[in-house]
DNA sequence: GAGATCCTGTTATAATGTAACAACGAGAGC
DNA sequence: GCTCTCGTTGTTACATTATAACAGGATCTC
């Protein structure tokens, strides 16, 4: 898995892609991807960020696509439960995930300076926190990771 | 490091040499450990789970320590900022440290059905996580890593 | 065409978090 | 003592994030 999301990349593609996918996904699954709730994924993909609810909410409502805050986040609940979307939890925001059908534990790279978001992949199994659960006897279900600091572009800013 | 908070232990003295560690490292970093301050991690210490800014604000409102929200989140922020307490973000909640003092990168372990919260050391610093961001360009400065799942407690009452 | 199920629309409200400003108190320097 | 500064407190008002609850519509099944 790569760290996409401070690189440059076919952005149109990109969202065709992942689109595609996602159609291909719920009609294998009985899933219905409705259009708020695609509209919504591709407002996520386009942006390529973590955007908060009122903030895509905002986008539909100009659109005719819903006015009230349910709208938003009954179709970000349908994205994040069915592995479409990621919430991350430290921005109280949502971002589309980079690889969705893979089973995955993301983990996230958040800049605090321009606030762009990277899916990576989580620590396999990971090591240390795996064992410490084991040893208390707590089951992992979920496992959020998400790191701040400074993306390539910000750095040098940050610098001054 | 161990993992308690799924464990009984003597809670008041837990709880007396938190606070006095707090005294300590305050008067010797010149910090202020007011009243207020003082009173909220020894609220978090008590209850030893993760707690909502409010539910804490009521308490001391009941005991005149303060009635409006930023009395609640000065003191949090301060407790937090210098290592004394920690924000679970998949709460939007706060628990007092385990091990104050110590430079630390936390994780928790947080029980889905009684919410209870156990602090842990975070993986270290040579894990895929940094490999990938030091790969990508990236800084990480603070890390949050939260697994949520069944404390041995719950684990068999889920079952059924 | 009756019932089940899932999705949508809407109202209302809950829960979480901050900006901004006035006032207070303790210590430093004169 | 005086006053300046700085960190803390008290308060008002508001911003942001999230959910409960219920009515209506679309579709599918039997």
């Amino acid at each position: 898995m790569d760290t996409i999301g401070f690189a440059k990349h076919d952005h149109a593609a990109c969202i065709q892609t992942a689109i595609a996918t996602a159609r291909d996904q719920c009609s294998a699954n009985g899933l219905q991807l409705t259009p708020a709730r695609e509209r919504v994924l591709e407002i996520l993909l386009s942006e390529h960020r973590a955007m908060g609810a009122y903030e895509i909410l905002e986008i539909l409502r100009n659109e005719g696509l819903g006015s009230q805050p349910p709208v938003a986040y009954r179709a970000l609940d349908f994205l994040v439960s069915h592995g479409f979307a990621h919430k991350v939890e430290k921005l109280n925001a949502f971002v589309a995930c980079n690889h969705p059908g893979q089973d995955h534990a993301p983990a996230f790279l958040i800049c605090r300076i321009c606030g762009s978001v990277a899916e990576t992949a989580a620590v396999p199994k990971d090591s240390l926190l795996g064992d410490t659960a084991r040893a208390a006897g707590f089951v992992i279900e979920k496992v959020v990771i998400e790191a701040e600091g400074l993306c390539p572009n910000c750095r040098g800013k940050a610098a001054a």
